[in-house]
DNA sequence: AGACAGGCTCGGGCGC
DNA sequence: TGCGCCCGAGCCTGTC
């Protein structure tokens, strides 16, 4: 699914379709991605009215912020927005529609299901689940280096799995993970509490500059992600190593590796990341 | 046929 | 007992 980049990408894009359009009637052909609240059909009426004012982002969740309520909304592994006109044929794997006052209609499509829907009262989003759980992500005001560290160096676990944590920093995924590691030229199993201050820094700053970098390339595509208005990400171009597993190392030219991190494809150069 | 896919949650079990 | 963590299963469909 998209990460953070991703994610920023479709906020952006989505805010221009859908800002100030107020919603008529609410479709929804899979409840159990209806997570907050229980009722489906209360979920369904309290988003009758209400107008979208502005669409935010915390880590991988897309908010959005409405008259009344936030809806908080995780795309997981294939989750797309899009914004179509309601005479338009519904594509499949389609599970909710936002049916708006003005003949239009954004469509939450999810080929595996994986997504979820969480609404709240404005104001209560961040103290409940799952946002209460979610740490800073790198372009926070509140996110600091030295409570990053402190993490980091009294953790036995593998940093590729720290960097995936979303209470530590909120945002990597998979692809980045693995890109920051490389560029950092630090092994994914390598400890927590192995790390120096001065790799923990350059984690953290290669991982804040791969995702700005890969922001302004509109994110990147491997198999389905694309924008909400159905344009693909151009950042798959400067992967170092992620999906490049046989290709040479940029760097050194040995062949990329690739192993399995707590149950995550990874990719890596053993000469380059130690 | 079976493995794999960009994410995350949950329960079981282990070690400290 | 509790905490932190790992592991595997589960959630789904599609593709190689």
């Amino acid at each position: 699914m998209p990460e953070l980049p991703e994610v920023e990408t479709i906020r952006k894009t989505l805010r221009q379709l859908v800002l100030n359009k107020t919603i008529k009637e609410v479709s929804v052909f899979w409840p159990k991605m209806i997570k907050q609240p229980d009722d489906v059909e209360i979920f369904k009426q309290m988003l009758e009215g209400q107008t979208i004012l502005e669409i935010g982002r915390k880590g991988k969740f897309l908010l959005f912020e409405l008259t009344d309520y936030i809806l908080v909304s995780h795309l997981r592994m294939e989750g797309k927005y899009g914004v179509f006109n309601e005479k338009e044929s519904v594509l499949k794997h389609t599970h909710v529609v936002f049916h708006f006052t003005d003949g239009h209609e954004l469509r939450y499509n999810d080929v595996r299901k994986f997504g979820t829907m969480h609404l709240f009262e404005k104001g209560e989003e961040l103290t409940n689940k799952p946002l209460s759980q979610i740490g800073p992500d790198p372009f926070e005001e509140s996110f600091h280096f030295d409570t990053f560290y402190e993490k980091v160096k009294k953790s036995e676990r593998a940093i590729k799995n720290i960097l995936l944590d979303q209470t530590v920093i909120a945002g990597l995924g998979n692809i980045y993970v693995d890109e920051t590691l490389y560029k950092a030229g630090i092994h994914p199993l390598r400890k927590g509490n192995s790390l120096s201050k001065e790799e923990a820094e350059r984690i953290q700053r290669y991982a804040t500059e791969t995702l700005a970098e890969a922001v302004e390339q509109g994110g990147t595509t491997i198999r389905s992600y694309v924008n909400s208005q159905g344009q693909i990400g151009m950042f798959q171009q400067q992967l170092f190593v992620y999906g490049q597993e046989n290709k040479p190392c940029k760097n050194c030219g040995s062949p990329i590796e690739k192993m399995k991190v707590n149950g995550r494809g990874t990719h890596l150069c053993l000469t380059c990341q130690k």
